[in-house]
RNA sequence: UCCCGAGUAGCUCAGCUGGUAGAGCAGCCGGCUGUUAACCGGCGGGUCGCAGGUUCGAGUCCUGCCUCGGGAGCCA
C-alpha cells in the first residue's frame, strides 16, 4: 500500500506531491477544468483537475465521480486563496476506489425521519462529524477529569437481577436457569460498594430505560457517568458537580472550537459556565416558580416546563437541592433538618436543555434504609448486599449521574438528543 | 398510554369552494478553463400511506386503520 496523507496533514506540505484518499462530497466542472470536494473525516479538500494536465483515464474518472465515491488522488499541494480552507490539491492522477451511485442524502433539505432511516450514511455529513468529535471530547474530558483526581474506574454489570427502582421500566431477558435478567438502568448501587473499597470511584457505560418516552430529551439506551465518593456529603457532591461540568465545557471550548463553529453554536452561554453554580432549594424553587406564574405546588416533582422556566432565570447551570422524599428514590439520605426532604440535587442546564445531572448523598443508616425499602415494597432479599454496606462500617458518601447525550446536545446546541449518539435507540428506532 | 400534527416524484414541498398531477433539487444527456449547494439547455420520473364511503367525477369531503414527527408522564 503506497504511503498517503490524511487531509488534515496537508496544509504544511504546500509544494509537495502527495497521495490522499477520501470520499467525494460534490463535483463541479467548467468543461476542461474540474473541481472535487473531498472529505476523509479529518478535513475537507478541494481537488482541481485540468483536462490537459492529467492522463485521459484520470479525466474520464472525474466524469464518473458521484456523491460519496471513494477515490485516491495524487497531486501537488498548493496554497490558493480561492480554495476553501486555503489549500488545494492540483491533481496529477485520480483513481476511483469505490463507485457510488444515487447516494440518498443529497446536499439539499431532508426531514429528520428520512435522515434517521439513513443514519449509517448521515454520519458522514459535516454536522454529524462535528457532533461526533464534540462527543469524543466530552468523553475524554470526563475520563481525564477523574483520572487527574485519582478516581478509579469500576465497570458495573449491564446484566443484573431484580434491582434498581421499578422493574416495570427495565428491559428483561432470559438468563439461563436463574430466571429473568434486566439491563441495568444505573450502576450506582454497585459503585457504592466499590467506594467502600477504593474511596473515589466512577462507572461509565450504557444505561437502559424501557420507558415509552417520546421527547427530545430521552433515549432508551444512553451513556451515563456515575462517580461515587466516600466521605462526601451533599454539599461536597455539588461542588464536585460544578467543577466537573465546568471542566467538560471548558475542554470543548478549548479544543473543539472549529466543530462548535461548524455547528454554529453560540459559545457565549458556554463561556459563562464556571463555578460556582447558583443553588436553590426545592422549597425556594417552588416559591420562585409561583412568582413566575407557574401553578407549581410543594410536593410535586419539577416537570419539564418548570425546569425550563427555572433554568431561564440563570446564565449558567442551576442546582436545585433537597427535593421531597416522596418523589425521590429510596436510597437518598433523609435531610436531618427537614425529614420531609432528602439530601439530593439536580443540575439543570441552561437554554432549555433540562436535567443533565441527578445526584444525592446516600442513606447510610441501616434502619432508615431498610425502612424505605419496606415502605416502597421493594424486594428485601434483592437488596441484602446493598444493606450490607451499611452493616459493615457504614460511611457518609454521595454521588451523581451525568447523561452524556444530554450534555453533548447542550454543548453542541442541537435541538434533539438523538443526534448526540451515533446510533440512537428510541421507542421506534432499533435500526440501523 | 394520552394530546396535537403530517403522509403527493429519490428528497423538500405546492396543489384554492371537488373537474383527472406540479415546482425546486437529485439523476441522465449536452455546453462551458476557477467553481464554492456553480451555471445554461434538454430528458426521464407518480398505486397522491392503506381500506371503505359520498359523488357524474376525490390528492381534495366523510369513516376506520397504518406509519412517522412533536409534546405529556418517567427520568440522565
Amino acid at each position: 500500500m503506497p504511503d498517503f496523507h490524511r487531509i488534515e496533514e496537508l496544509p504544511p506540505l504546500a509544494g509537495q506531491t502527495v497521495i490522499t484518499r477520501g470520499w467525494v462530497m460534490t463535483t463541479r466542472s467548467s468543461g476542461k477544468i474540474g473541481f472535487v470536494m473531498l472529505r476523509d473525516g479529518t478535513g475537507t479538500l478541494q481537488v482541481v483537475l485540468s483536462k490537459k494536465d492529467v492522463p485521459e483515464a484520470a479525466w474520464d474518472g472525474f466524469g464518473r465521480l458521484a456523491q460519496e465515491t471513494s477515490a485516491e488522488v495524487t497531486g501537488t499541494v498548493r496554497a490558493d486563496a480561492r480554495a476553501p480552507g486555503g489549500v488545494e490539491l492540483t491533481a496529477a492522477e485520480l483513481r476511483i476506489l469505490g463507485p457510488s451511485a444515487d447516494f440518498p442524502i443529497t446536499p439539499k433539505e431532508h426531514g429528520t425521519a428520512f435522515l434517521f432511516e439513513h443514519r449509517h450514511l448521515w454520519l458522514r455529513s459535516r454536522r454529524q462529524v462535528a457532533i461526533a468529535r464534540v462527543r469524543h471530547e466530552v468523553v475524554q474530558a470526563i475520563r481525564d477529569f477523574f483520572y487527574e483526581r485519582h478516581f478509579v474506574l469500576v465497570d458495573t454489570p449491564i446484566l443484573t437481577g431484580a434491582i434498581g427502582e421499578a422493574a416495570g421500566h427495565l428491559f428483561a431477558t432470559e438468563y439461563f436457569d436463574l430466571g429473568t435478567a434486566y439491563l441495568a438502568q444505573t450502576g450506582q448501587l454497585y459503585v457504592e460498594a466499590a467506594a467502600a473499597a477504593l474511596g473515589k470511584v466512577y462507572c461509565f457505560g450504557p444505561t437502559f430505560r424501557a420507558e415509552k418516552s417520546k421527547t427530545r430529551r430521552h433515549l432508551t439506551e444512553f451513556w451515563m457517568v456515575e462517580p461515587e465518593v466516600a466521605w462526601n456529603d451533599s454539599d461536597a457532591n455539588m461542588r464536585l458537580q460544578e467543577e466537573f461540568v465546568s471542566s467538560i465545557v471548558a475542554r470543548c471550548l478549548d479544543r473543539r472550537e472549529s466543530e462548535l463553529a461548524e455547528l454554529e453554536r453560540d459559545v457565549k452561554p458556554l463561556e459563562a459556565v464556571r463555578p460556582p453554580f447558583p443553588r436553590i432549594s426545592y422549597t425556594d424553587a417552588v416559591t420562585k416558580l409561583k412568582t413566575l406564574g407557574s401553578d407549581m405546588a410543594w410536593g410535586r416533582d419539577l416537570g419539564g416546563d418548570e425546569e425550563t422556566l427555572l433554568a431561564k432565570q440563570y446564565d449558567r447551570p442551576v442546582m436545585v437541592f433537597n427535593y421531597p422524599a416522596a418523589v425521590k428514590a429510596f436510597y437518598m439520605k433523609e435531610n436531618p433538618a427537614d425529614p420531609r426532604t432528602v439530601l439530593n440535587n439536580d443540575v439543570l442546564a441552561p437554554e432549555g436543555y433540562g436535567e443533565i445531572i441527578g445526584g444525592s448523598q446516600r442513606e447510610d443508616d441501616y434502619d432508615k434504609l431498610l425502612g424505605r425499602i419496606r415502605a416502597e415494597k421493594l424486594p428485601e432479599d434483592a437488596y441484602s448486599w446493598y444493606l450490607d454496606l451499611r452493616k459493615y462500617g457504614t460511611f457518609v458518601h454521595a454521588g451523581f449521574g451525568l447523561g452524556v447525550e444530554r450534555t453533548v446536545a447542550w454543548i453542541c446546541g442541537i435541538p434533539h438528543i438523538r443526534e448526540a449518539i451515533a446510533f440512537p435507540r428510541t421507542l421506534y428506532k432499533l435500526w440501523p
